[in-house]
DNA sequence: CGTCTTTGACCCGCGC
DNA sequence: GCGCGGGTCAAAGACG
C-alpha cells in the first residue's frame, strides 16, 4: 500500500497557505505505510481492504490548514523523500470531497477544509453550541460553513472501518446518482462533535468512501480487540 | 432497561 | 418563489 498525497496537503501540514500555486502532482511515499493513520486519527485504522490499494491525500485550494500531529504511518517520518506521480484528476480543485474522490478510480484520500486556515476554531460556523440542548427544530443554528474533512476511499467489504473511535449511527439517506445509501455517524464521545459520513461507490460497490468532519477532542478508544462496525469499545 | 439503529419528517442551501 | 437534494432530528423498534 502507498500513500499518495499532494503538495497542498503536505504543505498544509506545516503551513497555512490559503492561495497558495500548488503543482499538478501527487507525492508518494515510497515507504509503506501500514497499517493507515489519519490525521484526526492518532489510532491505526483497521482496514481490510486490499494491500496493493493506494491511497491518495489531498486538500483542496483553501483547505490548507495545519493539519494536527500527523504521523502518517507512525514511525515514518511524514517528509520522507517523495516520488512525485501524475495526478489523476484535475488539479487543485475546490472542496474535493467524497463526490469527487468518489470519481477515481484508485483509493485515495483527502483532506477536506473550510475556508478559514487559521485553525478549527475559526471555522466559520453557525455554531451549533450556541443552540440549547432540546432546542431542536432552530435549524438557524445550521453550519453554514463546513469543519475540516478528511475523506478517504477504501475497498473494503464492510461499511464502516475501525479507527479507534465510537461512532453513532444518527441517519442515513439515500442520495442522488448513488445505488448505495450514505450512513451519517457522530462520535459518541461528549462535546466531540466529530461526524463521519460512509458510502459506498455506485460504480463500485466494493468501494467505501468515508468522510470525516471536525476534529476528536479527546484521545481514542484504545481497546484494539474491537473490530471493525463493532461499537463495543468505550471512549473517555 | 439502557443503548443503538432505523426511518420518516423536517429544515436549509442552492439552482433555476 | 419554488423545488430539489443533502443533512439532521427524534420517535419507535431492535437488541443485548
Amino acid at each position: 500500500m502507498h500513500i499518495c498525497m499532494d503538495q497542498g496537503s503536505q504543505l498544509g501540514m506545516a503551513y497555512c497557505l490559503p492561495n497558495l500555486s500548488v503543482p499538478d502532482h501527487y507525492y508518494t511515499t515510497p515507504v509503506p505505510l501500514s497499517p493507515l493513520q489519519l490525521p484526526f486519527h492518532p489510532k491505526p485504522l483497521q482496514m481490510p481492504f486490499d494491500q496493493e490499494e493506494a491511497l491518495m491525500l489531498s486538500s483542496d485550494h483553501c483547505g490548507l490548514y495545519p493539519l494536527p500531529a500527523l504521523p502518517l504511518g507512525s514511525g515514518h517520518s511524514a517528509g520522507a523523500p517523495a516520488i512525485v506521480c501524475e495526478k489523476p484528476t484535475v488539479g487543485f480543485m475546490p472542496n474535493i470531497g467524497a463526490e469527487e474522490v468518489g470519481t477515481s478510480v484508485t483509493a485515495r484520500v483527502g483532506y477536506e477544509g473550510a475556508t478559514a486556515c487559521n485553525g478549527y476554531s475559526s471555522n466559520t460556523w453557525w455554531r451549533g453550541s450556541t443552540m440549547l440542548a432540546g432546542e431542536k427544530g432552530k435549524m438557524k443554528v445550521r453550519r453554514k460553513m463546513r469543519e475540516p474533512r478528511f475523506c478517504f476511499q477504501t475497498r473494503s467489504d464492510v461499511d464502516v472501518l475501525d479507527d479507534g473511535y465510537k461512532w453513532r449511527k444518527y441517519g442515513q439517506k439515500v442520495v442522488k446518482n448513488s445505488l448505495h445509501p450514505r450512513s451519517y455517524f457522530r462520535c459518541t464521545h461528549s462535546n466531540c462533535r466529530v461526524k463521519k459520513r460512509v458510502e459506498r461507490l455506485s460504480t463500485d460497490c466494493r468501494m467505501v468512501i468515508t468522510t470525516y468532519e471536525g476534529r476528536h477532542t479527546h484521545p481514542p478508544c484504545d481497546d484494539n480487540s474491537s473490530s471493525s462496525g463493532d461499537n463495543t469499545t468505550t471512549c473517555f
